[in-house]
DNA sequence: AAATAATAGTTAGACACCTAACCATTAGAC
DNA sequence: GTCTAATGGTTAGGTGTCTAACTATTATTT
């Protein structure tokens, strides 16, 4: 007999990958992963260029990660690096016009996406299941 | 303002993200990732010996990802490959002694974090959680 | 002011995952 | 029975992630 708490578990990582994949498959023409275009949107919210560092933190993905994640996303033309003038230590990263411009279509498909799939549940229990969920993630921070 | 889909993605996305860096935490001294343990963990738990195809799929993963998987695990000693005498295109997948320790190890750590941290949720704001994730979840893969 | 700490970014090497293309074998169609 | 389909496993190449060790720069300590 399977506990609940098995259940749980199991349910939370099987739903992450497959609405991972399932955006994935949606945004597959654009040849972006899902990190990527997670990045660029994150990119595009801030309300000043970040720096690398600020990125990878918001991401929650460590800096060599953010490194090599960088280093594609300007070769394929979609952000610059730009030296910090207040810090020598410090790259901005900003969007291209082709970034910005994909920007649009990832928040249009995320958007409708998430609709889609969240359209028939009820209002209530998405809010319980979403207070449960920032619960259990501010835990496993905590513990790290 | 964040609408309550989002909030729900997000919280979904680094719940899950946060969990597996804890186990992997946890597990650090063994020198496994999560798909490793989870591997053997499903290989011990399977009545018969599985092939590497029907592991797979039981794990969520494609084919090739096992292929270099099982070449690590069967490197590190803890899986061997049989030829199957029914269909010569099928090896069959066991653990070894070594294989077999680590999972007790494994199955002990991972239900004890599990516990620990889902101890103090409401048990009905656990289920219907769980039926809200099992729902969506089913939703994804119906969208393939 | 000089020595030391901390921070931003990088490089190197490993793990985990994918798709596409391929080989060997079995199963099905004719 | 042979030709073709489908299946199990592999190889090759790319994305995304990590830790550990490094460089350059800034901040702190004394």
């Amino acid at each position: 007999m399977i506990s609940i708490e098995e259940r749980f578990s199991a349910a939370l990582h099987k739903t992450a990958r497959g609405w991972r994949h399932a955006i994935d498959r949606r945004l597959k023409d654009l040849d972006l992963g899902q990190a990527s275009w997670m990045c660029i949107a994150m990119i595009a919210k801030s309300p000043q260029p970040p720096s690398q560092s600020e990125l990878a933190h918001q991401l929650g993905v460590e800096n060599p990660t953010m490194v090599s994640m960088l280093d594609r996303l300007v070769k394929s033309g979609f952000v610059q690096r730009q030296p910090s003038e207040l810090d020598r230590r410090v790259k901005l990263v900003v969007l291209t016009d082709a970034g910005m411009q994909v920007y649009e279509t990832v928040r249009k498909e995320a958007d409708s996406f998430r609709k889609e799939l969240l359209q028939g549940i009820d209002a209530d229990k998405l809010l319980a299941a979403t207070e449960l969920l920032e619960a259990l993630q501010a835990a496993t921070e905590k513990s790290a």
